[in-house]
DNA sequence: GGGGCCATCATACCTTGGTGTCGGTCCGCG
DNA sequence: CGCGGACCGACACCAAGGTATGATGGCCCC
């Protein structure tokens, strides 16, 4: 229990904002808190970078020399899902703040703001990023074995969870109940599924990739 | 199917703001683009309204003479699920806005502003509404046939959907098997649920209520 | 041509689920 | 006190799920 802390890795903040002097204070303030941190000038020298694997989030400026803070939360948003957004800002209007909420930031903050809310703030996404990267693992894990099943075993596996008998799915698929449960044993085991409530909810969890 | 349009209700757009030339115009504009239109000039008469049976939404102004539009959302949050809020406001500020988007405001938008805005706000909000009112309904079925199980099937749906055979739900609830299918048998009609994969969906719907 | 994968089906066997009927105890309520 | 409901359980019976073994044929690729 005792190096525990010592082997998990500690989560890393990125900044990107131009001001060099904002960089430096938030470097202080981020490190003194006990993250790592990693700051950049512009938006594209951050998109360069490759993935880190430990919890993190972006404390990210809206107005930017490249792309503007806006436009690199929509770069991220698909890429990053475990990377949340704190954005900050000088002179911040309404529409902006209501876009950047919309796209699913989690915070927007006006300079000056206050240090703790701020180190609050990175809390709250440090630990949305943590939630957030189990549940894609989670999906990624699912998704690779439905990926696996053939096309056969996932017409079964649609029509099981949703509720019909190996009798009904035979007559949809027009071959003998004795096949369909050839493929239903073959696709429980592959999808590593262990009863049928199991299976419907690895379906739901699906359901976004199963149609796609 | 010819009269079907009228016999469907109307959408209402409800407005709560102070100022009477902004509650006139709005309402001119709404009653024109086919929508019922009912204004407030503060929140607790609007509160005390009773709650409409038709898909709705509410244009809220930011500042009002007793409590305030963010107090107002609050207040509105758990009850009427199925209104979403578009904000407006003659001089919005950054925090405000935050606070309010976070709180799962659909629209921030500050005067003055395009009609077509609006009106799009307007549209997006009631098929939110729609589909939020379909859902609630969809919940409070299934709330009040879980209600109408008796502890014993309860227990057992709950061993059931997380996927243990009757043998192993006996064993936990130390009775025997015969008797759990009896308890299962009823309570799937009671839940009226045609198959386990149904079951599994319903409870997943309401897994938050059973907890509490 | 052979090996691998997929899909199909069959026979046989066992387990599990589901229903109906019947009977019993306990408890609370009018 | 009697009634209803919850809870428990037994017997019987049938439907459905699950597995093992084995076999056939199509297809692709080396």
């Amino acid at each position: 229990m005792g190096n525990r802390a010592a082997l998990m890795s500690t989560p890393t903040v990125f900044v990107v904002d131009d001001d060099v002097s904002v960089r430096e204070s938030l470097e202080l303030l981020i490190q003194s808190a006990g993250w790592r941190s990693e700051t950049f000038d512009s938006a594209v020298p951050f998109l360069s970078r490759p993935h880190v694997a430990v919890p993190s989030c972006l404390i990210l400026d809206v107005s930017l020399p490249d792309l503007d803070g806006l436009e690199l939360q929509k770069r991220i948003a698909d890429d990053r899902v475990d990377m949340p957004i704190i954005f900050i800002t000088g002179y911040g209007d309404v529409p902006t703040t209501v876009r950047a909420m919309k796209a699913g930031a989690l915070e927007f903050l006006t300079k000056p703001f206050v240090d703790d809310v701020l180190l609050s703030a990175i809390d709250h996404a440090i630990e949305r990023s943590r939630a957030a990267a189990e549940f894609a693992a989670t999906v990624r894990g699912l998704r690779e074995r439905y990926a696996s099943l053939t096309r056969r075993e996932r017409e079964v596996m649609a029509l099981v969870v949703s509720g019909r008998l190996n009798k009904q799915v035979a007559a949809e698929l027009a071959i003998s109940e004795i096949t369909v449960k050839a493929h239903r044993g073959k696709m429980m085991r592959k999808m590593r599924a262990d009863s049928l409530a199991d299976l419907v909810n690895m379906a739901a969890t699906l359901s976004p990739q199963m149609r796609g």
